[in-house]
DNA sequence: GCCGTTATTGATACAAAGTATTGACAACGG
DNA sequence: CCGTTGTCAATACTTTGTATCAATAACGGC
């Protein structure tokens, strides 16, 4: 399986890979992000940081989505959060209840983009696809 | 036809039709945005109307996007442009250099949306879609 | 046309999400 | 193990708003 959950190790690697030096903050950093199984905020995480500067989270966080270990999503409300970023080139589900944010892979999308690459003057450069729902869990217990 | 760019007074009626006073301040602010060609900032707009509070442009830049009046984009660096909405439910494509933003429609969207809702589980309940591009005045002058 | 109710305003403070600056420090490469 | 330089923490600042609140001015009724 080329694509799970990142370990602390691949986030160390992503890293590395962009030539970047590890550590002490970075290794914390890393840790706590493969401990989180959901989205969170920067400052979530920088609260949680006891010993990390505020500003020292948040390049790391950009630096990362940059290395493609993160993801960032935007809520409903516009409010930003950041996920694990598990498999290459996905969207996201996100509950516009709970705030939990699912990867999600789906063909049409990318046959979206091919129809419309045809119909728009000039060269495509990126998109951004937000899918609100009610997840599973918010539809049952939610009135 | 239906969907042209709206005047003033289509506005101001976005307004009234919610139950809202027409007072001075949402009179300038209307004149000022039915003046605008291109996509802007709150701020902009703000600095622009020099007698209005900053707070009250906020405000109405809310209540006209929630009237549907203007729509609220993202740019691809996260900084969000307001830019008056022509037709109901399209799409904007935003150019990535001089962000010139043009709204879109295309039945592909819908097409996609469709096939997606019947894999999701939960209840669909919105979605957000920016397609980025280098718009063809950029792609020309640009390198 | 005036008057009272109440939505709206402008000023200001605050909040969230970051970025810029800077002197100190610590990785890593030789 | 030492020097270079990327990175750090702290702090100030920026952008994009929202909350508060006393003063004001729309609009509806008469």
């Amino acid at each position: 399986m080329v694509s799970s959950t990142p370990t602390q190790d691949d986030i160390i690697a992503a890293l590395e890979d962009r030539g970047c030096r590890i550590t002490q903050p970075r290794r914390e950093l890393a840790a706590a992000l493969t401990r989180r199984r959901d989205a969170f905020s920067a400052e979530d995480l920088a609260a949680e940081l006891d010993g990390v500067g505020r500003a020292t989270v948040y390049r790391s966080l950009r630096l990362l989505v940059d290395a493609g270990a993160l993801c960032k999503t935007t809520m409903p409300n516009g409010s930003p959060r950041y996920s694990l970023d598990n498999a290459r080139h996905h969207h996201h589900l996100v509950c516009a209840d709970c705030g939990r944010i699912d990867e999600f892979r789906h063909p049409s999308v990318e046959r979206m983009l091919r129809a419309m690459s045809s119909d728009i003057e000039g060269e495509l450069v990126g998109h951004r696809l937000e899918i609100y729902r009610r997840c599973g869990v918010c539809a049952e217990s939610g009135g």
